[in-house]
DNA sequence: AAATCTCTAGGTCAATCGTCCTAATTAAAT
DNA sequence: ATTTAATTAGGACGATTGACCTAGAGATTT
């Protein structure tokens, strides 16, 4: 069974081509020329090109859904958890100011080409969304839990498009501030009441 | 100079599909198809693809300051401008969730493949700010009027790319009304002072 | 050792890409 | 009316695209 290690190494291979070049932009000569694998061999292992970006998106979601598990018992709070996921744009800030987001840029990719699997993509979106509610939720935000959620993804989304525009690290980081603190004064009754420290532990 | 009409026409149509399709994935063919103009006469007009892409983006750009003149006039305060920016989410938001926001969308795409014209079309994003940034110093926020129009500019494409994502019409007018209600806490010292209210009639 | 299965290399296919040339048509100027 | 310039149509170019086939090498099993 060497040929699930060829097929992973051409979905990594794709995934980050994907990403910096864009999936129309990229062929199949290109992959194959990264792996090192002849352009003929590429059909024994995928039969159309859809099929590696299928297979890419199914590497990322599972890629994703494992970070994410992983913040759950490295960040102690929810609030911790959050922030955790805002720095990813500083964390990523040179790849993100080269290629933008690669959830966001490979959605709008797909979408502009009516793509049948530009819903699959977007269901990135969804997981990070679900994860966010989730973690609002913990922070005693329930009835608005998926709207802060999508609230954080917006911005995310916003501050990654204009670091790639304009390619200002300031800009970055002043908008991270701006979100830590905004996340900061969204832990209801923080101040009157005092209980909600017991929820940043849960 | 009959030129220049089907010049315009070239241009215009080059716009619509580079939008909507995108810059790559849109072909001379595509172009001429729609123009009602034979593939090779194209040589006459444009002689190279990225020619055409330069006039596309030199033509948005007069357009876009064309339209920010115009606001300039038809909204009287500097906050109703702002908002008028805002509401292009409200106004354009059928094909803003089909293709995403015209120049975030343009700028990814050619940074993704590196393109010469990349820093042009950010050329865009910069009109767009300076024009905010305007707007904020005459609503008195003259030391944080470029990052407000960070901000706002941010907002909006993150809503935008969230929009062709999830295509939620909720999500958007949650945001834009979110966004408004941002913009009229932005207003110095509204409340205690009086004299803000001329700034307005600048 | 023979047979079977897994995996690869190289090449072909028609279609399309951006680019470019030339002959013909149309309009303008003399 | 004749020359000149502006504009067009159609085709050809080399390269590249995604897709596909086949022969054979390599490994495994019998």
């Amino acid at each position: 069974m060497v040929a699930a290690i060829t097929r992973q190494q051409i979905v990594e291979a794709a995934d980050k081509l994907f990403y910096e070049r864009g999936f129309e932009a990229t062929s199949f000569a290109d992959i194959s020329a990264v792996v090192g694998l002849s352009r003929g061999n590429f059909y024994y292992h995928f039969k159309t090109k859809d099929e590696i970006l299928e297979a890419v998106i199914t590497n990322r979601l599972s890629k994703t859904r494992a970070m994410l598990d992983a913040w759950q018992v490295e960040a102690k709070s929810p609030a911790d958890r959050i922030r955790r996921f805002i720095q990813i744009l500083i964390m990523n800030q040179t790849k993100i100011m080269a290629y933008g987001c690669p959830v966001g840029t490979l959605c709008n990719e797909l979408a502009k080409l009516d793509h049948i699997a530009k819903s699959r993509a977007a269901e990135l979106f969804t997981v990070f969304r679900d994860w966010l509610s989730h973690q609002f939720t913990a922070l005693g935000q329930g009835t608005n839990a998926e709207e802060l959620a999508m609230h954080v993804l917006m911005r995310s989304q916003g501050v990654a498009a204009l670091a790639t525009a304009f390619r200002d690290e300031a800009f970055v980081r002043r908008e991270v501030e701006d979100m830590c603190q905004w996340l900061a004064a969204q832990q209801p009754t923080s101040i009157t009441h005092t209980e909600t420290a017991s929820v940043q532990n849960s």
